[in-house]
DNA sequence: CACTAGATGCTCT
DNA sequence: GAGCATCTAGTGA
């Protein structure tokens, strides 16, 4: 469960990023200006800007040192569903949080939240939620290299799972 | 309702 | 100068 003010989304799907290891990962490269908080310690919010548009939130969760990641591909508006929904405009509750840069802009991150702190009791803040009864586990999306690598999990059969385009249905792996 | 195509700007080479 | 961990609008069934 991440909280950003008032405003609280329920996880639904995540991707993990390895770091170096990961060809798919921006810190394959090495380490830059981008994705240093990457390389930092764990609980911070590496938050980064995609397509020209579109700002993309994770969680580091590996040592200090260890560049890995969690993207948060999606999830459910639980509070704050007023402010969730100025921020996104005319959009169904169910697309509030529905994709990566859905979810960044419902919960209003953005550059200044690069970087911050999900553990120190902030605004911004990272809370511990029982996980769901069902998890699927699949390939990553959108990615172009190490595509087999099934790193995606999402809460099997929930509605806010963003299952993007084509397959929408679960693919059982 | 389902699918296709186009837009968009920051970041690294 | 090209690449992107995407979204929205618009068209067709």
């Amino acid at each position: 469960m991440l909280w950003h003010g008032e405003v609280a989304v329920r996880l639904t799907e995540v991707e993990a990023y390895g770091g170096a290891r990961d060809p798919a990962s921006h810190a394959f490269r090495g380490p830059t200006a981008r994705n240093a908080v990457m390389f930092g310690p764990p609980g911070h919010l590496y938050c980064y800007f995609s397509y020209g548009m579109h700002w993309a939130a994770n969680v580091v969760c590996g040592p200090d040192g260890t560049a890995s990641g969690v993207l948060l591909r999606a999830g459910e508006v639980v509070a704050g569903l007023d402010l969730a929904r100025s921020r996104r405009g005319r959009s169904s509750d169910r697309d509030l949080a529905r994709g990566p840069g859905r979810l960044a802009q419902a919960l209003g991150l953005g550059a200044d939240q690069r970087g911050a702190d999900l553990l120190a009791g902030g605004p911004l803040r990272l809370e511990v939620a029982p996980p769901p009864a069902h998890v699927s586990v699949g390939p990553r999306v959108g990615v172009s290299v190490a595509a087999e690598v099934a790193w995606r999990f999402w809460e099997t059969g929930s509605p806010y799972v963003s299952g993007y385009k084509r397959s929408p249905r679960a693919p059982a792996i």
